[in-house]
DNA sequence: GCGACAG
DNA sequence: ATCTTGTCGC
């Protein structure tokens, strides 16, 4: 189904103004049977909080490395489903096209939502790049079989970088000047970082 | 057969 | 993802 989809997914800069800039994240709860995703709306400019979704399901799908959307995907689709405006850009954290298949969640949501989505994730899950210098800004390319899939980015100085690559509707270059905009001063694109606050309160 | 492996 | 103790840097 990945292999089928990664076809329709749509590489090319963004098409309008980004007025808002939305994040999402998901985290576990009730003992692990349930799963909660957060949708936090931000203006792009300021990065100002301008409204914030919270959902919770049940589980259904187990954590398979490379089939992380069967498991998020649905609750972070409802939860920016119940956001009061549709943001003009979704960050995710995970892949996008930096997968095995090229569909990452970032893919499979903005696929799903026809919304423009980056993906930035924390640590990699294949491709390869090499060494990067270590000032916020710094960059790498990842890469596999002899494509370029993402970027390997340092979102500030001296911290681990993150792997940027486009979910759909963006162009890395796109979600590379998106990510670092979204950054201001913290590793975690802000909206995202939000998200993930919000996972984890009680 | 062994190691890698988003969250 | 979640848990956990100590350490490092601003």
């Amino acid at each position: 189904m990945q292999k089928e989809l990664a076809g329709q997914v749509i590489v090319r800069p963004l098409a309008g103004p980004v007025r808002t800039v939305a994040g999402a994240d998901c985290g576990l709860c009730a003992g692990g049977t349930k799963i909660r995703a957060a949708a936090v709306l931000c203006d792009a400019e300021s990065m100002v909080v301008l409204a914030t979704a919270k959902v919770e399901m049940p589980c259904r799908f187990p954590y398979v490395p490379g089939l992380l959307s069967f498991r998020e995907a649905p609750a972070v689709i409802a939860a920016v489903e119940k956001l009061p405006a549709r943001p003009d850009l979704l960050m995710c954290d995970a892949q996008g096209l930096a997968h095995p298949r090229g569909f990452g969640l970032a893919s499979h949501v903005g696929w799903w939502l026809n919304l423009p989505t980056i993906g930035a994730a924390k640590s990699r899950l294949c491709g390869l790049h090499g060494s990067l210098g270590r000032r916020k800004g710094d960059r790498a390319d990842l890469m596999l079989d002899d494509k370029c899939i993402g970027a390997v980015l340092r979102t500030r100085d001296n911290v681990k970088p993150m792997f940027i690559s486009a979910g759909h509707l963006v162009s890395l270059d796109d979600a590379i000047e998106w990510t670092l905009k979204c950054c201001r001063g913290v590793r975690m694109p802000q909206p995202t970082r939000i998200a993930d606050k919000i996972v984890k309160e009680p």
